[in-house]
DNA sequence: TATGAATGAGGATTCATTCAT
DNA sequence: AATGAATGAATCCTCATTCAT
């Protein structure tokens, strides 16, 4: 019976990305229900209500790249970045950023957006000190630049975007403009 | 009565990009009128539904950038991308693009996005021909990549994102990575 | 200045009837303004509300009815209704009659009813009483048999259900069922 | 749950044909939700939109009529009208008739009404074949005329126009006009 | 427990009517 | 006097959420 209501919810969630993939963030709760094989009824029993949906579907994702950081950080750190860009290109991650600017952050989504920062910033700030990537802005302003390559819908590791970006980081030299 | 009814049609404009832009596209046509002091049959109207007030949103933003592109196509290449750049800071282009998203493209806007996107691949065509620019991706693969840039909230022409492309983009040497 | 009001006047109902008859009674004021090539606002100087607008139309209908009914009165009681019916073909009565159904009669359209509903019943009596016309049915009786033979979209003077019913009425033999 | 279900459609059935044959087409979603007892959530779960609540009303009486006059194909022609005409003085056909008029009909409307254009006008084929009745009019003539007393409001198998209608189509005699 | 029917507040849209030009 | 822009109440319809079965 427990297995049951895991499977459930895992359905919930699959339907509910990929309709919001699809669809954008107007689909409606008991389409997400239909698409489940589920009524709106046991919808509800697992998430009390829309913003716990979306909030749940979030904070997993962003729970994922958490571990994935953590899990690198014995990497060089340049290694290390490649790695999550990469890890990222396999995640929803455009999707997610776009559902949750609906809303105000949650406590627990917003302590892991900081603990994301933070590590983020950590691996930055250490590829820096290694000479890996240029160090003419902070270890923030990096970071930020890097959810943007990140959060874009069909990001892929390889692209022109984060290629040139990559190059653009890993030098040491001033400005071209 | 002519001035009249144009200024409150640039009330309406003015209040939903207001509105759009800091509450996200699901505001309410009711609150749009409120915010432009008006009824909301004045805004209907102006715009016989929500979709046409969004498409014409998107519309004028799109026909100023490329009026904007027209109009710099004399300088060098490279100088214009830089203008193109600084120009779309100003621009509520981040707004435009996730608005438009919503609904499928009009005729007319898909129309104004075909000729934005020959004039700028145009322009990356020549930059890369004067050596201004790498050349180891097509011009819209680097089309693709600087709409990135652009229509991003909070995009400025000097911040490390635009720094960073443009820093890679100047170059014609190969992949660090 | 005047004759240009009447002209305006008659272009309303003009329009009306039209659009009435080819749309239904859900038309809108500045549908029917526009039929007749004029703002909304010169047609409300016309008539203060869309009420007064569709009451005009019955009552103008009304009047020439009663007016018809009036003038044969010097006829054989059977040719006067002949011409009534001939005469009715050619007037909007189906219309006017669903269109009035829509609200409470006005008192001078009551009056105007009262007024055919008499002079017809009349027209009926001196039928029977000539015997031109069966008599096993009050003048009343028969009156509402015959409104429902007048107005009737596309009614003919010489259709099937006119034809059977004045065959019907002009005997004096009791019922075949 | 499936019989209360059940229940509430037959319910917004009732209102909606007692609301419209009071007060006309114009009874609002809403009026008509309160009359049933019922939220407007509900009326739109039995019925998508407004029209598909006033096809329904109109197919199931139309069917009804249908399975009527199938069913009495065994008998004489004469009688079987007679018995059609009857059984049309209980239904609500005068209020169909008037609200179907407002939209065009649905492809299952059009192929109901054309069923029973079929059977009646067999029934009038085999009445004039037995002498039933007279044969200067086509069946389809005389079908369209049986419609019109039929669909009247109040329409009755005993009132006066249905009497003097039967009466005219009884016998084989010429026009008396 | 799962289901899907019921609810009703809220958003889009229309249109009779008023009023500034 | 004619025009058509402005108004907002009223209507249709949707959808998050609750609840009876």
């Amino acid at each position: 019976m427990r297995a049951d209501a895991r499977r459930n919810r895992q359905r919930i969630v699959g339907a509910a990305l990929g309709l919001f993939a699809e669809h954008g963030p107007g689909v409606s709760m008991e389409e997400i229900a239909q698409a489940a094989d589920l009524g709106v009824g046991t919808l509800y029993r697992h998430f009390p209500d829309r913003r716990a949906l979306v909030e749940d579907i979030a904070e997993s994702t962003l729970t994922a790249l958490r571990d994935q950081l953590c899990s690198s950080r014995k990497m060089g750190p340049w290694e290390a970045l490649l790695d999550m860009v990469r890890y990222c290109a396999g995640q929803p991650l455009a999707l997610v950023t776009s559902l949750a600017a609906t809303a105000p952050a949650s406590p627990s989504r917003a302590r892991l957006t900081g603990e994301i920062d933070a590590l983020l910033t950590d691996l930055i700030k250490r590829a820096q000190h290694e000479n890996d990537m240029r160090s003419d802005f902070t270890p923030e302003q990096i970071a930020g630049l890097l959810n943007v390559a990140i959060c874009r819908p069909g990001a892929r590791a390889d692209d022109p975007l984060t290629t040139v970006l990559l190059d653009g980081l890993r030098e040491t030299r001033p400005t071209a403009t």
